[in-house]
RNA sequence: GCGGGCGUGAUGGAAUUGGUAGACAUAGCGGACUUAAAAUCCGUAGCCUUCUGGCGUGGGGGUUCGAGUCCCCCCGCCCGCACCA
């Protein structure tokens, strides 16, 4: 009996899907399509297990749905453009393009080597300028159209990269790759006016558009844009030197204005820095705010501070002169930089004004019920300032108020914007958390800007007969200094052109584009790929949306939140007529590892370490190893695993299945070498099983239903197998499907496929084999040659259970006596219920508690459970 | 602080709509095969027990014939957002 070899039979199945073109995707058909995509790789230089979970997830979809009779597209690409390319270019030499090239090699050698049904014809890099050109012609357009305008403004800079970031890539201050505190630059700079379609990019995650989106990604997509709705108003100033006459405020709460007792604004805002000029304790404050850290334990300290400002604010109502404060907890990048504050309903603004002796008018009687909320109170309707130090920020009626004295707050928040616009002070608006996405980079590997940039005319675009502008070589030498090699010498030759539109000397815009812009398009790419321009519309709707898109969490927000705005510009432009790019959404969970370090607490990787009986040893010396927390894989703490070794050892179906199985796909799962091995064995005992049965395909025909009970037992578990495993595929429960497979390669044990067995055996067998395809695709390939199925089991159309065979025609059911089990009963599923409770009462180990017991209840659920109510 | 999610054996996790808790896997234990080991196979496996049963899904209470599942309170963990006016 010949073992299982994947070594020989990976590479022989790869070759002949290959050679068939077996997942090339057919646009041909009638058939219906359907678009599966994982996100794509950053050609980092070698795939991780990360990967491997990623598209192996893919992989089970896009075998499932072809064997199901659609026309599946499953691409391939990569994410070519960004940083690091230029990163190994400086560090170890040579050219970023070369750099990206031979790592796309080496990845793709492996994906390959993992068996993956990817339609590799439609493979391209987001570096090749055949892709970029596309993508320079739809930001010309997205130009023409007004999606996208150069502005000057104030950029975060990252000095150590040396680059613009978009405010996503901040985190904290710092920049979300280098960690280096940014700073703020002011540069003329292109921008997807992304903001403009905050409305519709919110309103799609509640209207049904995204019901096939994780809730979480939803609200943190919601999260992001931040949309809230208030007033602006502007408050006339009056004082000496004054700046300008009006300040504008931005408020939420206009309904609580009558308790407003004084302004302020951002220590960045410009009557902040006014005064800042004449009066060194502005000024002083100012740098003391730009000082502080902008970390959330820091913010979580500071101290609410301020100083005032020589100026007041008229109050529309009341006419009253508010004073004027320079505030450490207000933000310049949000509203206008500036608030009213009513401390009576405002926490914040109580714990300033209390710290400067500022009144405190409440203005708001909370709703009956909610007088919990306020706390240190005596009186809950507050008809004055009580001295509490906790803002009351729930639901009430009016009070103190004016016009707006009885409404509820909610009627009071209407009426108090109509008022102001009545007054011609300000008007409701609607307010965005949501920046527009600056996407110009200085950098060198990116996608290059196609404008030209002209003393006389401005921005001109790069003529269309012209494109692509490409990169131009540079001297890898180049690399190792800072910036960017565009701005320098070394690009003169491309960068100095004459204007396009009056023939002067011009330049081309050196900024290259941030790599969201690459990656916010690319699935339309794969679905249509004419030379002449970005998609053919009739060939992208056919194949988009995308039906399934996985990918990981950390894309929740920026990738996905681009794609989805560019695909609504793409639709504008008349390439699609789809506005949401992903039907359907799945973030599957991380790859983890338990960590190890020596003595002298270095890290060590997992293949350096040896574990006996729990304990863990160095390979080398045998000295003893700390066994430390599961976490996330990281070249840091080497708690990383190479694919390529362990499908080496085990065979790449192995490593595929152990990735899916055990753990929720959506979940962090532990890669443990146990795991793997348990997956091997499965792979040897499926193939055992099958070739007891080799060549039986040939031989017997169909079974029948006139079967002993042990032969009609083992076709109900296929069909039930059948059934189960292609719904939990569809709703990716991989960990159930490979579950139920272990179940079933457990029933069918010792059975041999001889005489009346045989074609139930048949049927088994080949259940066995075609659902264990999607997830091992060789091995099933090499079960499906063994029995002698035709062609290849990547082309056999999916079992289909046969409903008559998912009952049983005897069925177990539990009794309980007053809610504790106390025996079982076998019954047809469709007996009577009289017959049931008669039986159930019968049963011995039923009637041993009901002695000296009268039965008052017998609770019959069909098909599930007896209950016998006594007392 | 706001919003979302979760809590089940030694471990990862199953459990349809409120109906046999712990499927399946991993580690463990026992056995077979072997000179031996590995591999493989078979068996066993929530806890306690006077062997009759009792107790068990973070803790407490409730609804119900019946609760891991529903409701209330509490504890713990994870994720997102956050001086956002």
């Amino acid at each position: 009996m010949a073992r299982y070899n994947p070594a020989s039979a990976e590479p022989k199945w790869q070759q002949r899907w290959d050679e068939e073109k077996c997942f090339e995707a057919r646009s041909d058909g009638d058939r219906p399509k359907y678009y599966v995509l994982e996100m794509f790789p950053y050609p980092s230089g070698k795939i991780h297990i990360g990967h491997v979970r990623n598209y192996a997830m893919g992989d089970v979809i896009a075998r499932f749905k072809r064997a199901q009779g659609f026309d599946v597209l499953h691409p391939m690409g990569w994410d070519a453009f960004g940083l690091p390319a230029e990163n190994a270019a400086r560090d170890n030499g040579g050219h970023p393009r070369e750099w990206t090239y031979g790592n796309i090699d080496v990845m793709r050698g492996q994906l390959k080597r993992m068996g993956l049904a990817i339609d590799w014809s439609r493979e391209f890099a987001t570096c090749d300028p055949e892709y970029y050109v596309h993508q320079q012609k739809l930001f010309l357009e997205f130009l023409k159209k007004g999606f996208v305008e150069r502005r000057e403004s104030l950029v975060n800079w990252d000095p150590v990269e040396m680059t613009v970031l978009a405010n996503e890539q901040v985190v904290d201050g710092k920049g979300w790759r280098s960690g280096a505190p940014i700073e703020k630059k002011s540069m003329s700079t292109w921008f997807f006016k992304i903001t403009e379609r905050a409305d519709d990019l919110l309103a799609a995650l509640d209207d049904g558009r995204l019901e096939g989106w994780p809730a979480h990604v939803k609200e943190m997509q919601r999260n992001w844009i931040g949309k809230s709705e208030g007033l602006k108003m502007a408050f006339p100033l009056s004082g000496n030197d004054l700046p300008t006459d009006k300040l504008e405020i931005y408020t939420t709460r206009p309904d609580t204005l009558y308790g407003a007792s004084f302004l302020g604004v951002a220590p960045d805002h410009p009557l902040a820095k006014h005064y800042a000029e004449s009066d060194p304790a502005v000024a002083a404050f100012i740098s003391e705010c730009a000082a502080q850290g902008t970390s959330e334990a820091e913010i979580e300290k500071a101290e609410k501070k301020g100083v005032p400002l020589p100026v007041t604010g008229r109050h529309p109502f009341t006419g009253e002169e508010l004073p004027v404060y320079a505030c450490n907890f207000i933000l310049m990048q949000y509203g206008t930089g500036a608030i009213f504050a009513c401390p009576a309903h405002d926490q914040r603004d109580l714990d300033f004004a209390r710290k400067y002796g500022l009144p405190v008018k409440p203005v708001i009687a909370p709703t009956p019920g909610h007088e919990n909320d306020l706390k240190a109170t005596a009186d809950p309707s507050c008809p004055t300032d009580d001295g509490r130090t906790e803002a009351y920020t729930g639901p009430g009626t009016m009070i103190h108020s004016g016009f707006l004295d009885g409404m509820t707050t909610e009627e009071a928040l209407a009426a108090a914007i109509a008022k102001i616009e009545e007054m011609g002070w300000g008007e409701g608006t609607t307010n965005y958390r949501l920046r527009d996405w600056g996407l110009s980079r200085q950098r060198y590997w990116g996608c290059p800007m196609p404008i030209i940039l002209c003393d006389d005319c401005g921005t001109v675009p790069v003529p269309d007969d012209q494109l692509p502008v490409s990169l131009p070589e540079i001297d890898p030498e180049e690399f190792k200094a800072p910036g960017n090699p565009l701005d320098r010498d070394c690009a003169k030759a491309w960068r100095e052109v004459s204007c396009p539109k009056c023939g002067k000397d011009a330049r081309r815009d050196t900024d290259t584009m941030d790599t969201f812009v690459d990656s916010s398009w690319y699935f339309a790419r794969f679905a249509s790929q004419p030379d002449d321009k970005p998609v053919d519309k009739e060939e992208a709707d056919r194949w988009l949306p995308v039906q399934q898109y996985i990918g990981g969490i950390e894309h929740a927000i920026l990738h996905l939140l681009y794609a989805r705005y560019f695909t609504r510009m793409m639709k504008e432009c008349g390439y699609t007529d789809v506005d949401e790019p992903f039907t359907n959404l799945f973030t599957q969970g991380m790859v983890t590892h338990a960590t190890y370090r020596d003595e002298a607490g270095n890290w060590l990787f997992p293949e350096e370490v040896e574990i006996r009986g729990g304990e863990a040893f160095a390979r080398d010396s045998g000295a003893p190893v700390t066994i430390g927390p599961i976490e996330k894989m990281s070249k840091s703490k080497k708690n990383v695993v190479n694919p390529m070794a362990m499908a080496d050892a085990y065979g790449a179906d192995a490593v595929r299945f152990f990735m899916l199985s055990d753990s929720p796909p959506e979940r962090d799962v532990e890669w443990t070498e146990a795991g793997a091995e348990g997956a091997w064995r499965f792979a040897n005992r499926v193939y055992e099983t099958v070739e007891r049965g080799e060549g039986v395909l040939k031989r017997a025909g169909a079974p029948g239903t006139d079967l002993p009970d042990d032969l009609m037992e083992i076709r109900r578990r296929t069909h039930k197998t059948i059934d189960g495993v292609t719904g939990d595929i569809e709703h990716f429960r991989f960990n159930k499907a490979i579950a139920r497979l272990y179940e079933f390669l457990g029933a069918l044990k010792g059975i041999s496929p001889e005489g009346e067995a045989a074609p139930v055996m048949v049927e088994a067998l080949r259940a066995l084999t075609q659902l264990t395809a999607p997830f091992m695709p060789h091995l099933a390939e090499e079960c499906w040659e063994l029995l002698g199925g035709e062609g290849l089991c990547a082309d056999a159309p999916w079992p289909k259970a046969d409903e008559s065979l998912l009952a049983d025609d005897v069925i177990t059911l539990p009794v309980q006596v007053n809610g504790k089990r106390r025996g079982e009963i076998k019954v047809a599923p469709d007996a009577p219920q009289d017959e049931v409770q008669k039986i159930a009462l019968a049963q011995d180990d039923v009637a041993r508690f009901l002695e000296g017991k009268t039965v008052r209840k017998v609770i019959v659920v069909p098909g599930r459970i007896v209950n016998v109510v006594a007392g």
